[in-house]
DNA sequence: AACATTTTTTTGGACGCCGAAATAAAACAA
DNA sequence: TTGTTTTATTTCGGCGTCCAAAAAAATGTT
């Protein structure tokens, strides 16, 4: 209970429910928004031809072709859905390799892509604005969209992201640390920009293509170069009160562990990351500062090869990678006892290996009422559910903070129609 | 968004804002609820006399004996506040020794108390639930008020609870499980009611001692016969998806650890509770089981004495335990960074022998830069905190659900006017 | 006694919802 | 072909709640 109630905010919100159901189920006709939102049909009519005066919906005109089953009696259905041309919106991913970026329309369509090898390890919060912002540019430009017409840009980086201040804490993917990146696309494009973690926008991803099951509380793990999380509390992409994602990768198993990339012990991520699992491997003494560079695909190929072939270091790495993992989560289902833990990530790969020992660790390390509320799921998540999480969570943000507004009187003059 | 809006709506808001805002800050003039509000003069007249048509708000003919200041210009104000006879709530604390009752008028004002010795410890759902009515009954002749005006009970118990249930999944204070309360109270005399996690209530009272400090994201440890944790997630105490709360005292802290109460090995609690220390302290092994007995007070205050006068056993310890709290806050910092970690209960007392280890195992066990953004702070609870915030939630409730809603036309017939 | 100042109530208008009735657009039936 | 049935959508009038502006109330000041 927050905000005073009146005309204005029965208009947003209901303007903005309907735009989540088509958001949700896609294109359909006024009846269904009536069914999915409780309003009536008058209702319905009323906000939907506003909303599509407004060039934010659209009629579909289909020679209804496309009408699914036999044709049934009455006045036929008219489908409704977003207008491709309402807003559009631009996601990029930063990783440590370079950007990757993506160009959508209001439906999530994606329209253009982009990749740069550019590096930007050692580029501090101007450089690394004009870099992005140039990019965008250039994406903008190769499919013919102007600037105007982008009501959001969407960032995703590994690490920390404060995404209250628009800034990355800290990352891999830069040297420096507490880049400013919000500020200085707003300023050089008049975009308005939100930076988070990789990890969250992947929980952002699963929301949007399956809020049954993601909706409620559930924990998104994602394994690979570094361990990250995402963390869906009540239907919501959680951001602590710094707007910091969680830190589940940097979350201690054990005291005195392993050296971790952040610089402490004991790291979970110091366990099962892709250069705690060489580094096991290998035999060097787990005091061994981890190495920065970015490792080959094909040497954890190699290693999950090892393991399969059951040569005892290989298979011992996946074992402590397993135990840590699993008390990690164990701890976590201890906490907040999510409903659901999604394992993602090319870590994954070597599921089988490290199943076993998470098992046995969760067992140790959990109250077994609480073990059975929590479902544990693998999902080999190819990495443009990054960028699509992203371009998601951008469109829900312009749904709800410019589309459910309504006409846009004074104040902004974005020009969100053709 | 769930909920679609109409006029029915904005009412509930408005009305609950108005509610909200004279819990938090007291009795107030109309003027003073369009400050907090938000809403305009006209319409506080409108919503605060139905309120007081409704029995709910009564205006304060005090003959303004105790105005604040000097007399100002103008037509003086008039203080509006809950009507104490609009409904009544009880709230019900359940130890190990017995059970704790209390009755509240509507502006949260105890009427009565009540204090039974009855053993629940082998009582089955019909017995505890037989006792708890007659308790309540009781307590309600003696302070005279009908059974129809309590509104709600709510029944705060030590270990698990499943709120939505309204069950005792498992609890210190019972040999059985799963043992069926709500059900049974709101059979017997027909009013709502609520089980909850007594570390819960307690972060349910300091929300309504001060929302500014502890309003946004927090977390309430409990230390004393066992560790418990309450939750505060963006100003609401989190109950998981099963109803649960956090189980931080039987969170993990090392594999193989000492022996918990809850069968595991390692927990947070066998390291941090009364009974681990006094294991620790006699040289007991760790596997050897917890005894279940009530610990008599006397026992702690010698441990302690002797750990001031440098005895090594004592000494180690409260060392043990600072350090296993130490990492399993690390472990919650790096899920959830809360902004405020507030230690609680009788276990605190020996706070300036825990301390350095504590803080030596955070040094230890979070990034720095999260470290820095979470305050710590004691707070030496009385026992009554938690009745009185089982009191606090049964309001709110009472708030929401009953008098936001206005005049109860059909359905429901609670008396709750004069 | 007249004016100033502050709080509270009254009045009239606006907005957005809803139910009921009307209209639209098809399939089906004679 | 023409009427009937069925389903989708729009139109219309009424209702509830908000707000701004004006009026009334209640007191202090001059």
């Amino acid at each position: 209970m927050r905000e005073k109630a009146d005309s204005d905010l029965v208009r947003r919100q209901n303007r903005l429910l309907l735009l989540e159901a088509l958001r949700q189920h896609g294109a359909m006709a006024r009846v269904d928004m009536g069914r999915h939102t409780g309003l009536s049909p008058a209702s319905i009519t009323s906000i939907s031809s506003q909303l599509i005066g407004d060039g934010i919906l659209e009629e579909a005109h289909t020679p209804h072709t496309a009408a699914e089953g036999p044709q049934r009696r009455g006045r036929p259905t008219t489908q409704i859905d977003f207008n491709p041309k309402g807003a559009n919106v631009v996601a990029v991913k930063v990783s440590i390799d370079g950007l990757e970026l993506a160009l959508a329309d209001a439906r999530g369509a994606i329209l253009a892509r982009r990749t740069s090898r550019s590096a930007t390890h050692d580029a501090d919060s101007a450089a690394f604005g004009k870099l992005v912002a140039d990019e965008i540019t250039a994406l903008l430009t190769k499919a013919r969209v102007p600037t105007r017409r982008v009501a959001r840009v969407g960032i995703a980086v590994q690490g920390v992201a404060d995404s209250q201040a628009g800034t990355v804490v800290w990352s891999p993917a830069f040297r420096g640390r507490n880049i400013s990146v919000a500020a200085a696309i707003e300023e050089r494009l008049g975009i308005a920009c939100r930076v988070a973690n990789d990890a969250n926008m992947i929980a952002e991803g699963l929301i949007g293509s399956d809020r049954k099951r993601y909706g409620g509380t559930a924990a998104v793990v994602f394994m690979g170069w570094g361990v990250g999380m995402g963390l869906i509390i009540n239907g919501q992409v959680y951001h602590g009160p710094t707007g910091a994602a969680a830190e589940f990768g940097h979350m201690n198993h054990l005291p005195d562990g392993p050296l971790c990339r952040c610089g402490r012990r004991g790291c979970v991520e110091a366990y099962v990351a892709d250069y705690s699992l060489l580094r096991w491997a290998s035999g060097h003494a787990a005091t061994q500062p981890p190495s920065s560079n970015a490792i080959p695909p094909d040497d954890m190929l190699a290693l999950e090869a090892a393991a399969h072939r059951g040569e005892p270091a290989a298979v011992s790495a996946y074992a402590k990678a397993g135990e840590a993992l699993g008390f990690g989560l164990a701890r976590l289902i201890a906490i907040l006892t999510p409903a659901r833990i999604v394992l993602a990530g090319p870590g994954t790969r070597a599921m089988p290996l490290i199943r076993p020992h998470l098992e046995r660790a969760l067992e140790q390390g959990v109250v077994d009422e609480l073990r059975r509320t929590v479902e544990i799921e693998v999902v080999p998540i190819d990495t443009d559910m990054i960028i699509k999480g992203t371009i998601d969570r951008a469109l829900r943000h312009v749904d709800r903070e410019i589309f459910a507004h309504g006409p846009l009187k004074k104040g902004r003059e974005l020009e969100t129609v053709a």
